[in-house]
DNA sequence: CGTCTATTTGAATGTACTCAAAAGCGGTGG
DNA sequence: CCACCGCTTTTGAGTACATTCAAATAGACG
C-alpha cells in the first residue's frame, strides 16, 4: 500500500510523528476502482472517507427527473466522500464514480473518530481540511450566483486545469449547472 | 457582556471546563450594530469572527454589475464572517450588514488561534463547526443545481423559518439566486 | 474497422430576467 | 391620528439567455 502521497498531503498542514503516521496508515485500506464503475451509490451506507492516490473520481447526484449534478471531482491527492452522510452515518445521497481507473485509500468513520480523538494533530488537520472545503464551496456558491455561465467555465479551467483535462466536458457542465450543449456553443463563440 | 448563548452554543458539541470558558470569554468583545449599518465592508481587513447574540445579519457580495448576492444570513445563536478572508487574513470579499439591530460578540483571528492551540476541545468544536458549515454549503449548492427556483424557496422557508420571517423577500431571492420579481410571481402562482 | 460515447450544431421553446409602474406597508412627523 | 415618505412587494409587457430535442460529426477504445 502506497501511503507516501497521503502522508505528504497531511504534512502540508500538520506534523505527525512516526508513531502517529503508523497509527494512521494502519487504519487505511486500499481499493481499486475501474473506469466508469461506482465506489458508492445513492442509498448505500456511506462508510468511508476516500483519499485518491491516482485516477479521477466524480461525485454526482440525481434529481427527480434523473438529471445528474456533479457535486465535486476527486483527483490524485484529494479527499472525497459524501461528507454529510459520512459524518452523520446516513445513506449516501451521491454516487461516487471513477472517471478513470483509480487507486484510493479509505478510512472508515470509526477509524476517523479514533484518529480525531487520539491524535490531536490529526484533529487539527481535519479541521483545516474542513475549513478549506467550506471556503471553497462557499466561493463556488458565490460564483454560481454572481457570474454568468460562460465566465464560470473559464474560471473553472483556470482554477482546476488538471481536472479540466481529465474529465469530459459534460461533467464540467453539470458541475457548473449548465447543459453540455450550452457549454459547447458558448465555448465555440468565444475562442 | 452576555456569554450565556455562546457557551451554550459550544456546549452542544464539546465540554469546556470553567477555566477554558473563562479563557474564551476573556477573548471576546461585544459590539452593537444598528439596523442597516455595516459591520464589515468589502475590501476591509476581515479581523473578526462574529457570534450573534441578538438581531439578524446578512453577508452579501456585489458582482461586476453591482448585483447583490446574499452569501449567508446570521441570526441569534449563529456564527458569521467572511470565513475565507478571515482564516487567510485577506481583505473581505463580502459586506456584513445588520438586517435588524444586532448585538454580536467578536473574536479576533489571533485570539481564535490561541484558543485552537491551547484548548483542544475548542479545536474540536471549531472542526465540527466547519464540518457542518461545509456540509450545509454543499447541500445548498446541490439544491441550487438540481431543483427549480420556486422549490428552492419552499425549501428555504421550511429549513430556515426564523430567517424567512426576519429578512425581506428580496434578500431571500438573492440568496436563492433569483430576482425578487420572479420570487414574488412564483409565490403568488403557487399559494 | 466498427461501435459507443462525447461533442457540436441548429431550431423551437420556455424560464427567468429587465424595466417600468402600481400597490402595499411601516415608520415619522405634523 | 392621519398624511406623507421611503422601501418592499407585486404586476405586467417585452426580451434574453439557456434549455430541450434531434441530428450530424468527432473521438476514443476495443
Amino acid at each position: 500500500m502506497n501511503t507516501d502521497l497521503i502522508l505528504s498531503n497531511i504534512s502540508k498542514h500538520v506534523t505527525l510523528n512516526a508513531e502517529e503516521q503508523r497509527l494512521l496508515t494502519g487504519l487505511l485500506s486500499e481499493e481499486s476502482v475501474k473506469k466508469n464503475t461506482h465506489l458508492l451509490r445513492e442509498g448505500e451506507p456511506c462508510q468511508y472517507l476516500y483519499f485518491v492516490n491516482s485516477g479521477t473520481l466524480r461525485a454526482y447526484c440525481l434529481n427527480a427527473h434523473g438529471k445528474e449534478s456533479t457535486v465535486m471531482f476527486g483527483i490524485s491527492d484529494w479527499w472525497i466522500t459524501d461528507m454529510h452522510c459520512y459524518l452523520n452515518q446516513l445513506p449516501s445521497m451521491v454516487y461516487l464514480q471513477a472517471v478513470s481507473s483509480c487507486e484510493v485509500l479509505k478510512l472508515s468513520f470509526d477509524d476517523l473518530n479514533s484518529l480525531l480523538e487520539e491524535v490531536p494533530a490529526f484533529n487539527t488537520f481535519f479541521r483545516i481540511l474542513m475549513q478549506k472545503a467550506y471556503c471553497r464551496e462557499q466561493l463556488r456558491m458565490i460564483e454560481n450566483l454572481s457570474i454568468p455561465a460562460f465566465n464560470r467555465y473559464e474560471n473553472f479551467i483556470q482554477k482546476y486545469p488538471l481536472i479540466a483535462r481529465q474529465v469530459p466536458l459534460k461533467h464540467i457542465a453539470s458541475y457548473l449547472g449548465v447543459t453540455p450543449e450550452f457549454l459547447s456553443t458558448a465555448r465555440s463563440r468565444k475562442d
